[in-house]
DNA sequence: ACTTGACTTAGAGTAAGGTCTAGGTGTTAT
DNA sequence: ATAACACCTAGACCTTACTCTAAGTCAAGT
C-alpha cells in the first residue's frame, strides 16, 4: 500500500507518515524501487500510533514503546509499565476534560437563562 | 495578592501570569507602585482560564472570550455559542481519549496474562 | 517526446505555548 | 549600608509536532 493511500485511511499527512518513520515510530518500511510499500503490519502500527496520538500520548513515549517492542519478550514488563504509567496520565486528562465540559454546561445554561430573560422583556412570541 | 502567591495557588509560573496579561487573557492587572495586586475578579477569571487551558481550549478562543466578556451584554449570545462549540470538540476529545484509554487497559491485560504464564513456567512460588 | 502526477530527499520554516536571560528597581533583615 | 529577595521589562530562546520548499526521479498517458 502507497504512502497517499496510508495517509487517507488514518488521516494523517504523507509528511507526517515520513516524518514517523525518520524519528523512528514507525518502519522502517520496506521499499519498491525507491517506493515506499506498507504491509499489514505497518498498518496495524500506524493505527496504535493514531488511536495514541489522538490520546496525546508524547511522540516520545511511542517512539521508546516500540524500541522496547523491537527489542522483543525481554522488556514485556517495562512495556507494561510504560502503558500503565501513561494510562494514568490519561486518567487525569480525561478527568480535566470532564470537569472543563461540566463547567461549561454550567456556564451555557446560565446564558441560555440570560437570553430567555431577555426574549420575554421584548415581549417575545412564545 | 501578589504574583508569586498566585502562581502557587493555581500552578502557573509567574511568567506565564504575565504572559498572559502581555497577550490580553487576564488582566491588565492594576499595580502598586511597579507590582501587580491580584484581586478577586482576577482571580476568578485566572481560575477560569485555568480550568480551560487544562481541557487544552485554546488560549486563542480564550482570549476572544474574555473580549466579548468586556464588550458587556450585547455579546452574551455570540459567548454562549463560543462556549458551546469549545464543549463540542470537549466532548469529542473525551471520546478519543477514552478510547485510547480502553484500548490501553485491553493491552495491559495481555500483558498481565503473559507475564503470569512466564511465571508459572519458571516454577514460580504460588 | 513530453507533460502530468505521485513519489523521493534534505533541510528550512511554522505554530502554539510558554520559559529564560539580562539588566534593573524596591523593600526588608543584619 | 549592604546583602538578599521579590519584583519588573523586553526580548531572545525553547520544545513539540509537524508542514512546507526545492530539487529531483520515475511511470503512465497523449
Amino acid at each position: 500500500m502507497r504512502i497517499s493511500e496510508v495517509s487517507k485511511m488514518f488521516d494523517f499527512s504523507a509528511d507526517t507518515l515520513r516524518y514517523y518513520e525518520k524519528i523512528g515510530l514507525i518502519g522502517p518500511i520496506k521499499k519498491e524501487g525507491n517506493i515506499r510499500n506498507y504491509n499489514e503490519d505497518d498498518l496495524n502500527r500506524i493505527n496504535f500510533v493514531k488511536c495514541m496520538r489522538s490520546a496525546n500520548l508524547p511522540i516520545e513515549v511511542l517512539i521508546k514503546y516500540m524500541k522496547l517492542f523491537e527489542e522483543g519478550d525481554a522488556t514485556v514488563k517495562e512495556r507494561r509499565d510504560l502503558l500503565v504509567s501513561q494510562q494514568k496520565i490519561l486518567a487525569n486528562n480525561i478527568a480535566d476534560l470532564q470537569v472543563a465540559y461540566d463547567r461549561l454546561s454550567y456556564k451555557i445554561d446560565l446564558y441560555d437563562k440570560q437570553l430567555l430573560e431577555k426574549n420575554l422583556k421584548r415581549g417575545g412570541r412564545l
